[in-house]
DNA sequence: TATGAATGAGACTTCATTCAT
DNA sequence: CATGAATGAAGTCTCATTCAT
């Protein structure tokens, strides 16, 4: 233990991945003000401060480095969402899926100029950043539709189709979020924004 | 009347309208199997079977051709867009609500391809484009939030912020759509879909 | 005689060379405002008011009638320069010479656009369009020469090269062209000019 | 001192420099064989050797080679022209001018190729081109019209409209040019051809 | 490992010329 | 003869990626 060997190649592989984080973030905002199509390689090494070459060093393409990117924020996104404990003693439903909504978007506005990438370009640059997407979508929507089924099991839920009415929850998110995330450009009320959301899509714009 | 130069002339006009649209329509195909950038002129062409040139003869240039196709569109979502009536003897509110979002989604189902085009590519394609849909997002948003408002004075909405309330329901409106015209490809059941989308943002999901 | 159909065939003829002319004399203008790389056959038919086809039915092609129009000055151009008459009785050699300067001149003056054309494209233009010019060139400094010589062995001009005084006199009354033809829009005073530059070719600035 | 680094970018500047002049080279043969209008980057990057992306490496475009190619030439040209010295103990005037012109005349024999390009297409190139080479006859139209002045007044030169008097000395000088230069192909007698044309444009053809 | 000059496929657009009507 | 829509070769320029140093 303690070869000098190793420590010159923990060393070495250390200040190879604070590179690959300082191009990353760099090129987060490049792509978030030029996006993605408007961004060249040039723009990206020329915001990280290393050669053109260099960059192929740590990404294998244009289209990689913004794939690490998103499954950067993918990564962030997931850990939000975690399933409804029913054990007792538990807090309420409620108060979890209040909490679930606050995590989500608090993470959103933490990484607003990729929040802004994603939304803006949506999807179709690359087949794989497309099922990347397409799968967290997907995920996200069952996950929704199975808490939404769970829910009108335990009687807390009107029925209704669960995968329309994901769709919908998940658009009503996705609607509020490109509002108050993207478009706008100020501090957001997390917790307010959440609440609000969540109360709307409980009891409905009606009465 | 009659003049058989006025018929060359006409006949001459029709031809180039027929060709025109011929073009248009195969460049929808290309644009959503393609996206926009992903796109070229080379494409379209090959598409339309016809030479290069004769593409420049009928579009001025690549953009302008998909903003050609984004008009149309747009053309026709506007005109599904309508004030509420409240005129005595006027249909209820519920119900005209019900049939513009009929009349919405029944365009964009209609227009099935431009509609994945503009879902997937999102904002980002084009200065133009995207002024062109930020424009027509920014009319819908300040239409709804007017209604919303206006309901809520009527006393038939409860109290809320009327444009996170819009965004709400442009967004779950939008998701719904992303679910089932954007993403899945069987038939579309309009009526049934728009009246539960309403029904779910007027009640809500919970009791 | 005074066939009909013979008739016909003239007038036909006859309108059919009205209609090159007018095409011609429009393209006169319209390189001489956007030279010869700068005007495109679609600004030729603008000009003339006649179809794409059309244009092609009077002339090969674009160099065709740039070549048609350069025949026209070199025509004008060579009725001016005539040879020196020593027959006894004839004009003073130095009259003649100067009137010989006149009516050049005025030829250039008369035909100021197309004197812009070739002053300022040159040649380069095309193997055809070199040649013509070249071979006009080359006749002129040759009877200049030959001019010159007989002025030597008459004793009225001083020994010198030939060819080499040839070529200043040439291009000395270009450049006075060029100065008061192609770049001054005023009128020019041909006859002053014409005097004040044989004056000076023949006695020099010096003294 | 003697930094490897420092090393590594002289040789690099150096090498840059190199391939810029061998473009630079080849273009001006290609430029002369073709003419400016004839020839296409596709023409001088065949000719370089160089990758079409390459070319752009080093000049921002077609119009610029030319005009860096232009520009060397008249560096040279206006670095031949110098004022008059009159100081006591100066060369004599007529030995001055006679320098003066053999400079100039050696400057564009030592760039034929360029000279032909220059005098064949003459002006209408370009607009920035236009420009320079403008500029640059404006330059030389007034120097000579001011010395001729100063002739004038030094009572050296007889009274003339020293305007007209310059545009036919540089037009002389410009059609020995054309002659010797430009259409011919063997040596010239630069020292020669210089004080024959001075003579003949001080003393005149005549006597 | 780092560099950045070099590469070349491919994008968009123009325009002289043809040909069916 | 007249027309003008159609053609497609050719032109300029960009940019993701490679590779010798």
């Amino acid at each position: 233990m303690d070869d000098p060997g190793d420590r010159r190649m923990k060393r070495a592989s250390e200040a190879r991945e604070a590179r690959r984080a300082h191009i990353l973030r760099e090129a987060t905002s490049v792509f978030a003000a030029r996006g993605y199509h408007g961004t060249s390689v040039t723009d990206l090494v020329a915001a990280a401060g290393v050669a053109r070459g260099t960059f192929y060093l740590y990404f294998e393409s244009k289209d990689q480095i913004f794939l690490a990117l998103l499954d950067g924020l993918l990564l962030h996104l997931r850990a939000s969402v975690r399933g409804v404990e029913r054990a007792p003693g538990a807090a309420p439903v409620l108060e979890q899926l209040e909490s679930i909504a606050v995590r989500i978007l608090q993470t959103l506005v933490d990484n607003r100029p990729l929040t802004r990438i994603i939304f803006r370009e949506a999807v179709a640059l690359d087949a794989a950043v497309d099922r990347r997407l397409a799968g967290f979508y997907g995920e996200l929507s069952e996950w929704v539709a199975n808490a939404i089924g769970v829910g009108q099991g335990l009687g807390i839920l009107r029925p209704s189709d669960p995968a329309l009415a994901a769709a919908c929850v998940l658009g009503c998110f996705r609607g509020v979020v490109q509002s108050q995330v993207v478009e706008a450009d100020g501090p957001v009320d997390v917790e307010g924004t959440a609440r609000a959301v969540l109360d709307l899509m409980l009891r409905g714009l009606g009465r």
